[in-house]
DNA sequence: GCCCCTTAGTTTTTT
DNA sequence: ACTAAGGGGC
């Protein structure tokens, strides 16, 4: 697809004189993707490569050279993070005087402001609310009961999903094809989408992907519109654009059309977005898209040695239909990347932790600077409870986002429904809430009157008032809470907002209904609701602050003091940090099992792009952890190493296994078969018993050519799972390597309590004791 | 209308 | 193993 060398970047230009300072220590490459403005561009842009200079200054250098206004530049990202930063460093290179970016910000911000300004030409007015995920929920379960449909069958949870997919593809329910609509309810997907859709426009909202949806259909059809924001953008600018989806290629393609001036940065190499929608191929077909374009590759790496650099690219050598680019440094020096074979997750935290310890003391590094790469949530844990119990400060990024929180949504319902009381999904939320009693017979006698007259929830509240529809006591307590409302409403124009908050979460009995609530995250709880407040003083109206909840859903509590960073693969991405250590690298954990039976050999390439990302994210330093046995979903497990490791070239890798030799073995397995699992499937089939998952299979045989006793530890650990085992008895002397003599104190299943005699009390594995 | 027990579902995540 | 949510009983 790119004809090698044919339009890569010319060879190096010697800097000029008339250069203009803001390219200034730039390569060859990164200059030209600065200055090469007209016309379509694709930067591909390695890791490390100095991607977010070029892009900045390319956009000071279209502003100084006034090519255009900043008004006449579109810029996205994807997150907000990412249009934060490129804000403030354009900023600090144009200077004070820059009045900033109208146009810069992400596909869904950029797609509200323009939503906002055509709300009635798809029939929303522009104060429209914007549902989060938990909102859409509520509302097509309520379709899906109203229909009769087997919730159990076809959750709503799938409903959404296939919504969401066909929003992401830029289709409207009438867009469906017959297989499409057949995905849902056995053939009514059309029928429930379109229902969606109208309720949404009923309730005067959109979802996250209308955003994009509606925009998109009005370029698609209403010309003046297309032709007004086709005229105004002179220049495009797309950061991460392997990370596109369909309905934002077309968007692009559609506003690129008049003047052409559309650059694409991206890395078909860090494509991991694929399950929600990224379409590699956006990027893989720009060529053909955009048959002038100019493709300008950034391969020279600013961030990691060459051991990281070779081991990283050696991995992802094992992908194809790559467009293909090497990293390169001019780094020598630097340690390889370790490769650490350990027993259990416990022991990855433990050794972990020792691993930090140890830069803190030889190299005086920051904790600052350590990051723990893992591939799913659940894997923090692990790290969580180490790091507690040897007091290492750590932050864990990612899980539950602050607006997220329960009592962030059940206190910015109540505003909802302040600022805009068609807002039924927020009445609903909060009607009961805190329990006051009004039930589901209550709501239920709301909602029908809300629908039979075409009314909203708190209309048909204040008009079911005024009947003796509902038992006295529901009535008066009803009544009394529309009338809070009404007071609040007059009390929002002469308040500002963040005192308004804290007056209605205590006059609704919200705040009381936490201090009464003796349980441990009530006091946390009370605290985000300060929290809450605090930050709405920084905006000028609710409604500015409600658009910033709904699209700037990001909180990074600042904090001062040095933490090791625990964070997802996935959320590593743009990220960089001098030490990292990657958890988990396991067959069917990483890459994940799930993946692979879903997706099949995309999704392997996908998880390994992810291990890609992973390892070039350290600048000095990589660690891989890989255990012999984890816990999933409370059940031990024996894992095989990733195969991920297996494709490290060696001459880039250091390996060391607490578990005395067999790292070699499946070394050779995994690089010299291309079925993994062959050699088991002769060597091992009686030991192997029943087929399970790949992973599974091979656990139950993985080390086989292990020590004696070390196998036999295994095997108990295996075959007897989580039942431990029976020659180990409370009140028994054992000893164990580590900790040396003790008796056993209590036995729970495999797990041990035991008072060490040297160590004191520790809980172990049984399969890491010997009968003393 | 509320409380407790059963049951299902647990990758990644932005907006 | 754990959690959250839904259903059934009070």
């Amino acid at each position: 697809m790119f004809p090698n060398c044919s339009r890569v970047s010319e060879p190096v230009k010697h800097p000029q004189e008339s250069d203009p300072p803001y390219v200034k220590g730039l390569n060859a490459p990164q200059r030209e993707a600065v200055l090469t403005t007209e016309g379509p561009v694709l930067v591909l842009a390695g890791a490390g490569t100095g991607k977010t200079a070029a892009l900045t200054r390319r956009l000071a250098h279209i502003v100084f050279s006034r090519k255009a206004w900043p008004s006449e530049i579109l810029a996205v990202t994807f997150t907000n993070k990412a249009a934060r930063e490129m804000k403030e460093r354009i900023g600090s290179i144009v200077g004070e005087s820059f009045e900033g970016m109208p146009w810069l910000g992400t596909f869904h911000s950029i797609g509200a402001k323009m939503l906002r300004q055509h709300a009635e030409l798809v029939g929303l007015q522009s104060n429209f609310t914007i549902l989060d995920t938990d909102d859409q929920l509520r509302l097509l379960k309520q379709l899906i009961r109203a229909a009769e449909i087997d919730e159990k069958r076809w959750p709503p949870r799938m409903l959404a999903g296939l919504i969401d997919q066909w929003k992401n593809r830029g289709l409207n329910p009438q867009d469906l094809d017959a297989s499409e609509n057949e995905r849902y309810a056995n053939g009514r997907g059309q029928e429930f989408y379109a229902a969606y859709q109208a309720r949404l426009i009923a309730l005067n909202a959109c979802d996250f992907g209308d955003l994009l949806l509606h925009i998109l259909n009005l370029l698609k059809t209403d010309r003046q519109i297309l032709k007004r924001y086709q005229e105004r953008f002179k220049y495009i600018l797309v950061d991460e654009y392997q990370d596109t989806n369909s309905s934002q290629y077309l968007w692009l393609r559609l506003l690129a059309q008049s003047h052409q001036n559309i650059c694409c940065v991206g890395d078909d190499d860090q494509s991991i977005y694929s399950w929600r929608g990224a379409e590699v191929a956006n990027i893989l077909r720009f060529e053909k898209d955009f048959p002038e374009a100019k493709v300008v590759k950034l391969e020279q790496n600013y961030r990691s040695t060459p051991h990281i650099l070779a081991a990283a690219s050696g991995l992802i050598n094992h992908n194809s239909g790559r467009l293909g680019k090497t990293l390169w440094t001019e780094e020598t020096e630097g340690e390889k990347v370790q490769v650490v074979g350990v027993w259990d997750g416990p022991e990855e935290a433990r050794r972990t932790g020792d691993e930090i310890e140890a830069l803190q003391q030889i190299k005086q590094a920051s904790l600052n600077d350590v990051a723990i790469l893992v591939r799913a949530q659940f894997q923090t844990r692990e790290f969580e409870d180490r790091f507690i119990s040897i007091g290492m400060p750590y932050k864990i990024i990612g899980g539950f986002r602050f607006y997220e929180r329960q009592e962030i949504r059940d206190a910015l319902a109540y505003l909802r429904v302040i600022a805009q009381p068609a807002d039924d999904l927020a009445f609903e939320r909060i009607v009961n809430t805190p329990k006051r009693g009004l039930g589901d017979k209550t709501v239920e006698k709301v909602h029908r009157l809300a629908r039979a007259q075409g009314i909203s929830m708190a209309a048909a509240a204040l008009t079911i008032c005024d009947t003796d529809e509902l038992p006295t006591r529901a009535r008066s307590t009803l009544l009394a809470l529309m009338r809070n409302f009404g007071r609040w409403r007059e009390l929002a124009s002469v308040t500002d907002h963040a005192e308004l908050t804290r007056i209605v979460l205590d006059e609704c009995g919200y705040t009381t209904m936490l201090q009464a609530d003796r349980s441990t995250e009530a006091a946390g709880r009370l605290e985000n609701l300060t929290e809450l407040a605090r930050a709405m003083e920084e905006y000028e109206t609710l409604g500015d602050f409600l658009e910033h909840v709904s699209l700037v859903m990001d909180n990074d509590a600042r904090d001062d003091e040095a933490k090791v960073t625990i964070l997802t693969m996935h959320g590593a991405k743009g990220l960089e940090y001098e030490y990292v250590f990657c958890a988990g690298w396991e067959e069917g954990v990483f890459p994940s099992q799930r993946s692979l039976d879903e997706g099949g050999i995309a999704s392997l390439e996908e998880e390994r792009r992810l291990a890609y990302v992973a390892i070039t994210r350290a600048r000095k330093k990589c660690t891989i952890f890989h255990a012999a046995n984890r816990r999933i979903y409370g059940q031990w497990n024996s894992a095989i190493p990733s195969r991920f490791i297996g494709e490290l070239p060696e001459d880039h890798i250091d390996q060391e296994s607490s578990m005395s030799g067999g790292e070699s073995l499946w070394r050779a397995n995994w690089s010299e078969n291309s079925d993994p699992f062959a050699h088991l499937a002769s060597a091992n089939a009686t030991r192997a018993g029943k087929r399970g998952p790949g992973w599974q299979r091979a656990a139950s045989s993985g080390f086989d050519k292990t020590p004696k006793n070390i196998k036999e530890a295994r095997r108990s650990a295996v075959s007897l799972g989580s039942k431990g085992r029976d020659d180990v008895t409370v009140g028994m002397r054992v000893f164990h390597t580590k900790f040396g003599y003790g008796e056993v104190k209590v036995k729970e299943g495999n797990k041990l309590e035991i008072a060490f005699e040297k160590s004191g009390d520790k809980r172990v594995l049984d399969s890491f004791v010997e009968v003393a």
